[in-house]
RNA sequence: GGUGCGUUAGUUCAGUUGGUUAGAAUACAUGCCUGUCACGCAUGGGGUCACGAGUUCGAGUCUCGUACGCACCGCCA
């Protein structure tokens, strides 16, 4: 028997047992003729004790283990002399028998401690060492345990975990396709999901009623900190329900999730926001409402009202209100024009307005505006002594509001109101149907071909595509989307008029997404359903900044994994055997 | 496709105005040390300064290019 406990469960209570321990050697310490070895595994470290005077054929061995190496104890728990508070072992130690090197290690590259010593890449490369740490191994618990208490609470309203292929057509409509070549089918290429979309409906189809997956999802595009091009999503699917079914629903498990994984109540329903009103009051469709800081527009207070041409020819002129910061410093407020100004905010500049003690606005525009002006300008931020109005404007109002973002963001950030221990999250409802691509020259679905529009706005559908709504709803949680879903078409009619608008042609939509709406021809019922990010939820959870320490083995930023040196070149009798040429442009 | 920052010892980094033999910490090795737990002390080994070209009497340092890494924009139905 290589072990009887671990190295985390001894504790005085243990006193004067025999144990058998396994594990790996943290460090040695090595006092004269007594030897201290710290053995490491998942549960935890227990101090190891060989000592000269009893045994020196042992202490002489114990002295030759090195970092990492995996050694089996035999001993006795016996209590410390002087016990180590800051380990939950810490009263005890073992007197240790015999010992057995159950493998050797080379020196690791980088210290196996909390604090390492080793930087993103090499531990990367290694990623098996680094995942001995107590952080990142205790971020994969944590998903595990996220995972756990997702299917008990799924179970417990009646759906089933039903896998669906990996291996499926490709739909070139949305993210780029990973896709993959056929041996039997030369010329013919499968794709990855991006996600079990089209499956889910058709489990729906199927009679199937309440469907989940915690599914791998991939997206052949660049990544973030925040996207890796396989990531996990849970993913889930209704029939028989409305919007508010689901809504419901999956605020429960929301609220399940932070009582169950963080003790974290969310007592109130959570806040909605239709799409538009997010956009307009926060300049975002994923604001982060942990702060307030609304937008208030500003065109009928500074819009042809002075002679500060940049405002007399704006469309869109808006501000935040930072309570208490008119002592902002010029230097403060010019690191704030710099931020806005930067390449990718790409403001053209910052206007600012202080609320004196004496209740007067000094701006940097006071000698193009009356003082009347000025004061309808406090007035209509509501702001009081002491506080400091910010101003963007521009000529494209989505885009002044985008920057506008960034800016009530780095406030939040500056003005410590994105604690990470506290969760704000909301829904985002009612997102337009369609939004205008420029490069395409036609209209792109926003969420995807298959949601539902609103039935009030269907009329729409023929005269004003653009203004339809649709079913279709984002969970947001502190500025981040953990999840997305949406009423589908259950109708083929509807569908073909969706695909129709989308610009495919008959022949087309047939060709892809034929099963589908040839399935809708047999009984498809109403349905709908929700994605969560997987995760971005245990990110959150986990207070991290970057969803790749939630993942046992993540990508880089250029989409490689390091560790096995993917994705490589193939033997080029693989190529001949899928009929594959590679011919790489110069 | 684009922008910014970075690449020096196993690792994390410093390296001034372009000028002697490129440093620190940590890790590693050896020795001393009987209650350490970030042990301590002493000694030692360890470098193609990412790669290539250029400027210069002279380049870790300046210029250009390439590769790689990180963050972001575009992109991500």
């Amino acid at each position: 028997m290589y072990r009887t406990k671990t190295c985390g469960e001894l504790s005085l209570t243990n006193e004067g047992q025999d144990v058998v321990l396994s594990g790996w050697v943290q460090r040695t310490r090595k006092m004269g003729g007594m030897t201290f070895v710290d053995l490491r595994d998942r549960y935890g470290i227990t101090q190891l004790v060989f000592n000269e005077e009893t045994n020196a054929n042992l202490c002489e061995q114990a002295n030759k283990l090195g970092r990492e190496f995996v050694i089996q104890v035999t001993g006795t728990v016996k209590k410390r002399f002087s016990p180590n508070d800051k380990i939950p072992t810490g009263a005890i130690e073992i007197i240790v028998s015999e010992l057995c090197i159950l493998n050797k290690s080379d020196v690791p590259p980088f210290t196996i401690e909390d604090n390492t010593d080793g930087g993103d890449d090499i531990r990367m490369k290694y990623r098996y060492l680094d995942l001995r740490r107590n952080n990142v191994r205790s971020n994969i618990e944590l998903r595990h345990k996220v995972c756990f208490e997702v299917r008990r609470y799924l179970d417990s309203k009646g759906f089933l975990e039903i896998e669906t292929p990996i291996l499926i057509g490709s739909t070139p409509e949305g993210a780029r396709d990973f896709i993959v070549p056929s041996r039997m089918n030369p010329g013919s290429f499968y794709a990855l999901p991006q996600s079990p979309q089209l499956f889910k409906q058709l489990l729906m189809v199927a009679g199937m009623d309440r469907y989940f997956q915690i599914a791998k999802c991939f997206r052949d595009e660049d990544l973030r900190a925040d996207r890796q091009p396989e990531f996990t999503q849970i993913d889930c699917e209704m029939s028989f329900v409305e919007q508010e079914d689901i809504i419901t629903l999956f605020e429960g498990m929301a609220k399940y999730l932070f009582k169950e994984i963080s003790n974290y109540e969310l007592t109130e329903p959570f806040l909605r926001l239709s799409w538009q009103d997010a956009m307009c009051r926060f300049g975002s469709d994923k604001p982060d409402m942990r702060f307030e800081m609304e937008f208030v527009e500003l065109m009928d207070v500074l819009k042809g009202t002075g002679d500060f041409t940049v405002f007399n020819d704006a469309e869109y002129i808006g501000a935040i209100c930072a309570t208490g910061c008119a002592d902002y410093t010029r230097k403060q407020l010019d690191q704030l024009t710099d931020f806005i100004k930067s390449p990718q905010i790409g403001a053209k500049g910052l206007v600012y307005a202080r609320v004196q003690n004496d209740g007067i606005v000094k701006s940097s525009v006071d000698k193009f505006y009356s003082p009347e002006v000025l004061n309808s300008l406090k007035e209509k931020m509501n702001a009081t002594a002491g506080d400091l109005i910010l101003i963007l404007s521009g000529e494209n109002a989505m885009k002044t509001r985008k920057q506008l973002c960034e800016l009530r963001l780095e406030m939040g950030t500056r003005l410590g109101l994105r604690n990470k221990n506290k969760f704000s999250l909301l829904w985002v409802i009612d997102f337009p149907m369609f939004e205008w691509s420029d490069e395409e020259n036609r209209l792109l679905a926003m969420h995807h071909p298959f949601t539902s529009p609103k039935p009030e706005d269907i009329e729409l559908l023929d005269t004003a595509p653009a203004k339809v709504r649709a079913n279709a709803y984002d969970m947001v949680c502190n500025g981040v989307e953990v999840g997305g879903g949406s009423i589908r078409i259950h109708n083929q009619e509807l569908q073909s008029k969706i695909f129709s608008i989308l610009g495919f042609t008959k022949e087309r939509a047939e060709q892809q997404f034929g099963f589908l709406t040839n399935a809708f021809k047999y009984g498809a019922p109403p349905h709908g359903g929700l994605a969560y990010g997987l995760d971005r939820w245990v990110s959150l959870f986990a207070g991290l900044d970057s969803i790749r320490d939630c993942i046992a083995f993540p990508k880089n930023n250029s989409g490689r994994d390091v560790m096995c040196d993917a994705p490589s070149t193939v033997d080029p009798a693989q190529l001949e055997e899928l009929s594959l040429k590679i011919d790489l442009k110069a």
